[in-house]
DNA sequence: GAATTACATTGATGGCCGTCAACAATGCGG
DNA sequence: CCGCATTGTTGACGGCCATCAATGTAATTC
């Protein structure tokens, strides 16, 4: 007796991959057991694969929530009211982030494309209306939002606790991290952003992150290759670093 | 012919409030038309009220994620590793709010009583249980889920771009807000926690926490009211300073 | 109510980081 | 290939905040 392939959503990605998108969905509802052939099929429907311009504004603070998203290339910035001078950014997006989850009718936050993005968008109504009719979709898409949170704890944490180059050691370390997780070695992050994005992230400086990269330059636990390049040289003692 | 009462919980609440706890599961299921007679009285037989000391753990970040709760009276902190000498409050909960959920099996933080907390407890599996035959209950748990993650977006603003006495002039609306939504006038903020505990949650040092409230009052924004109280004599001006 | 403990305030000092400014390097368009 | 715009680096200075220390005040215990 042959073994059901562990996930059923693959033969729809299979069906129909020319529309783009392969990933996402299997990303978010992780145990995808839980989707059955015609709901794959369904959400490739609802789904529309968009491209975003380096800067474009992909969903603006304010607007009216209808559209949930999650990014299949590049990076984009969660922004918070970029009217006063300032523009904190509280999340960075990729690869299979969501976003577009508010608790209001109305989205808390801009988001950001930093690089190209290609994003797969689903209306909201017909998000809900999905898990509606199959609730075994929500506890993967809880997982998904709580993780977030759990993210955001780890970036409070961050912007609390760390001096300026313990915030960008510690930054380098989760790229790297989430670069393993996706299979690769992670031995080199690709910064994707300019020192002012970075800044703006982690909250200090443009010119602060210049000296702290080059900090940890001096000290032997980087290499910083060209101008968006950083090469781990010591991972356990960038660790070490981000925790001060 | 009569309406119907908007909430049927109400006649659950009513039928068993000797058990305690009769509001929390409105607060969380606000939209709680969902939820019919069976199910609340189902909700109310796996909720277990418990009392906590102040400071008491609730719950133990790396522990084994078996509970979810809700806070019904009392104040309590959500802490990352308080291991390293210093112990970063990532959130603070109070009435109505939810804590115990994880993207993984453990707790991601810990949850300390800072005042004497009163809490709903729901064994996590039995909640699962009760969210998959009732997925009318998914849209409100990921809206409170959400809820807080815009509120930890908020947050990081706070951290990552303010000064110390716009921390304490932001948090202390914040808390006015939140009174106000329950039915008070929110002229008076009590603080329900040393200086040391708003430190640890604002990000600055226990002594710029008495510097910056010193400072708002100075500027005649607020009254320090005895050791815990504070009066909000100038609102807008308030909102103004906790904007820097 | 006195003693003790916990909590809060105030001051002095130093370090980190923001800001301003000048300059260098990179990348883009013509 | 050149010039311009964007981005990155480096230095100087000042302000904010952490830290240490001393003192003051409230709460708790006996």
């Amino acid at each position: 007796m042959k073994h059901l392939p562990r996930c059923t959503i693959d033969y729809a990605v299979e069906a129909s991959r020319e529309t783009g998108c392969p990933d996402c969905l299997k990303k978010t509802f992780e145990s995808c057991d839980h989707i059955d052939l015609p709901t794959a099929l369904k959400l490739r429907e609802l789904q529309r694969q968009k491209s975003f311009e380096k800067r474009a504004i992909i969903q603006n603070e304010g607007d009216t929530a209808t559209t949930i998203g999650i990014v299949t290339t590049g990076m984009a910035a969660v922004v918070k009211h970029p009217e006063d001078g300032k523009r904190p950014i509280v999340g960075i997006l990729s690869n299979g982030d969501l976003f577009g989850i508010s608790p209001r009718d109305e989205y808390f936050a801009s988001v950001e494309a930093i690089t190209h993005v290609e994003a797969c968008l689903f209306p909201k109504a017909d998000f809900d209306a999905l898990i509606a009719s199959h609730p075994q979709l929500a506890p993967d898409l809880l997982k998904a939002v709580s993780h977030e949170l759990a993210e955001a704890a780890n970036h409070t944490v961050l912007l609390g606790q760390l001096t300026s180059s313990g915030r960008i050691a510690a930054y380098l370390c989760e790229r790297a991290e989430r670069l393993r997780s996706e299979g690769l070695d992670g031995k080199t992050v690709t910064l994707e952003m300019t020192r002012s994005d970075l800044g703006d992230y982690l909250g200090i400086s443009m010119e602060h992150v210049s000296r702290a990269l080059g900090y940890l330059a001096g000290e032997g636990l980087i290499r910083i290759v060209g101008r968006r390049n950083v090469e781990i040289l010591d991972l356990s003692g960038l660790q070490e670093a981000g925790r001060r």
